[in-house]
DNA sequence: CCATTTCATTTAACATGTTAAATAACTTGA
DNA sequence: TCAAGTTATTTAACATGTTAAATGAAATGG
């Protein structure tokens, strides 16, 4: 029996390159002792100021039962506050701390900047070209 | 404070795009009773035949502790024997067995037949584009 | 108005990811 | 040759991923 692939290893090619982007937002995220999910979390809140879980949950691309204990900690850790919606006694709001807030500010300074280093080493426009390539390939699976 | 993010979230990107392209692989790991990571370790054995448990943690993209378990549930199961190298014992050396090898050769065919697809929705083209991408962007954080 | 269905989240059970420390086997140099 | 350093793998402890089932709160139709 020969080799039987022929293509590259795309998700392996995917998932390198990600840990090779975190590999520079890491040290960043370990010093304000955040993990890679808490980071995702806090970034949705900095954009949202105030969502609730199953919001956080698609946008930060955790699922369910992952996110509750991830909240938890954060939760435990003084991040993030959860209280019920008031309308909806179903869902679960989450609001980030004083604390949680500055760890946005400050890391994502940062992280704007590592964009800037990526556009200037790699070209804005192959930057740009990565991301519509990541859509289109994102777009082919997408149900219905 | 407004939102402090002007630029795409990319590691989110590419952790999307690999769940999309693994979604349309699943079904059939699943079939086969794999989880992604053994597939993974099984496609290396594919591609190699034997191989130390380190090279296959290389090739695998999985970490030293989190193989140990991987390989002890694939043995459970049947699909690889372990063995002591016997030039140097403290490597581990792992080999498909006939199950496992049977898994490939059927899995092998239905993923090229993927990679065909996206050729021919995406482009060829494009996804050549893809991988040069992918592989710059590993490439701008490599240590040294 | 209430039984049924739907929806949001959590719990449970197991697999995997991650870091640090332990083990055990090679290697090296005095 | 043997003590010290190095390398390969495993163990330990905890965080996260994943699927199915449970819980509890809306919504819905008769």
């Amino acid at each position: 029996m020969t080799t039987p692939f022929v293509h590259r290893n795309l998700p392996r090619l995917l998932l390198q390159a990600r840990e090779s982007v975190m590999a520079h937002t890491r040290p960043g995220l370990r010093e304000h002792g955040l993990s890679d999910q808490q980071w995702r979390v806090l970034r949705v809140l900095g954009e949202h100021g105030v969502v609730d879980t199953g919001r956080v949950a698609r946008e930060a691309f955790i699922l369910g039962p992952s996110l509750t204990g991830v909240l938890g900690r954060m939760e435990r850790d003084g991040l993030i506050s959860r209280t019920r919606d008031t309308t909806d006694q179903r869902r679960t709001v989450v609001e980030p701390t004083a604390k949680g807030r500055k760890a946005v500010e400050k890391l994502s300074h940062s992280i704007e900047a590592h964009y800037a280093f990526m556009e200037k080493s790699l070209g804005k426009q192959k930057l740009a070209q990565l991301y519509t390539l990541l859509d289109a390939v994102i777009e082919l699976e997408r149900p219905q």
